[in-house]
DNA sequence: TCATTCCATTAACAATTGTAAAGAAAATGC
DNA sequence: GCATTTTCTTTACAATTGTTAATGGAATGA
């Protein structure tokens, strides 16, 4: 259950047996479906969680359309971080792409980790600037990249999803619409 | 030469005398001329500077253009983010848009802080909360907004900077050449 | 198993932005 | 004060993407 979870955190910090026990005491396992909303819009997040199995999507609404601002993979923790840092309602909706196992925390009990292990700061903190450094690097292609290079860097680095995920929600992940994506995967193909 | 920077942490944690103390010796008081660059593409960044007056801005450079990521008002911490954090080269330059007055604290010296002062780590975690959003923001109105949205949303945020910026450096942070803000300008006033 | 829903591609036309160049005004530097 | 450089707008044409609609195949659910 934990297995993914310490996989992941072992190349940031190492726990003790002690403190592996008050972590574990501090996460629930939970099972949730495909397309079930873990944090909606105008509601403010509560929850961190860590992916065991499955895929997670952070995406925004305008004019009555879904645009997807993140996909979460395996191994990677999921939220709507800028509603569960400042506690404010979300401008985003968090919901499960997959079928997923997830390691599940709230903001409460967060805090009291922090207090009760210190090491737990410092994976915090690698966590947010992972966070960040995801957001600057979207970003930054956002700023750089024409939208056949984002697909192709996307490709690159992400190419499984393109099996596990619908097209149009990838469209909408890099800033094009479904027709526009299909007419670059033509144009790449030929 | 910190009214500036204290006016900008009260909002955040107090400081006693004694631990003002502490923070003006750690760091130092730059005069700065406009176009100097204070962070190089391919170097890490080993400061971080409070704008007591003038503008920063970050860029990329792609093919030769330079395109701006973020501009730094007064009373904003700027840096090269990303490279601060992780002690890698950078993908950006930093560099003074206008003369400035800056307050400036190696990666080094702020470690130290930390340490001296507790409080700074919640001023540190608070000014890196606000980088997240800020960044969170852009690539949200880059995910949601076209680009005419994206203008009107920055005359109404910063409409002062256009007096001070050069619109080619404005359009580059929209992600437009001058030629369409010029359009978009023409549009908007008719 | 079949009806319904969802997904992906394609076509036609519209809209917006990019590119290149020109010209005028403002800013800069000697 | 003047020459040079930079900035900004405009124009003409090109390119790419958006929009709408249609079609066929895959997935889903009863």
């Amino acid at each position: 259950m934990f297995e993914g979870f310490y996989k992941y955190t072992e190349q940031i910090v190492s726990f003790t047996e002690k403190e592996k026990a008050i972590i574990e005491g501090a996460f629930t396992f939970r099972q949730v479906p495909k397309k079930f909303k873990l944090t909606e819009e105008g509601k403010i997040a509560r929850e961190l969680y860590f992916i065991n199995k499955g895929l997670v999507r952070l995406y925004y609404t305008k004019d009555g359309e879904e645009i997807t601002g993140f996909i979460f993979k395996e191994h990677l923790f999921a939220s709507s971080y800028d509603s569960l840092l400042r506690q404010t309602p979300s401008i985003q909706t968090l919901e499960t792409l997959e079928d997923c196992e997830l390691l599940v925390i709230t903001a409460k009990a967060l805090e009291e980790l922090y207090e009760a292990i210190p090491k737990m700061q410092v994976l915090g903190r690698k966590v947010a600037e992972q966070r960040f450094i995801n957001g600057q690097m979207i970003l930054s292609s956002f700023i750089l990249d024409s939208p056949e290079e984002r697909y192709k860097k996307f490709v690159a680095q992400h190419g499984d999803l393109l099996l596990r995920v619908p097209h149009h929600i990838i469209a909408s992940y890099l800033g094009i619409t479904p027709v526009s994506m299909s007419r670059i995967r033509k144009r790449m193909s030929e």
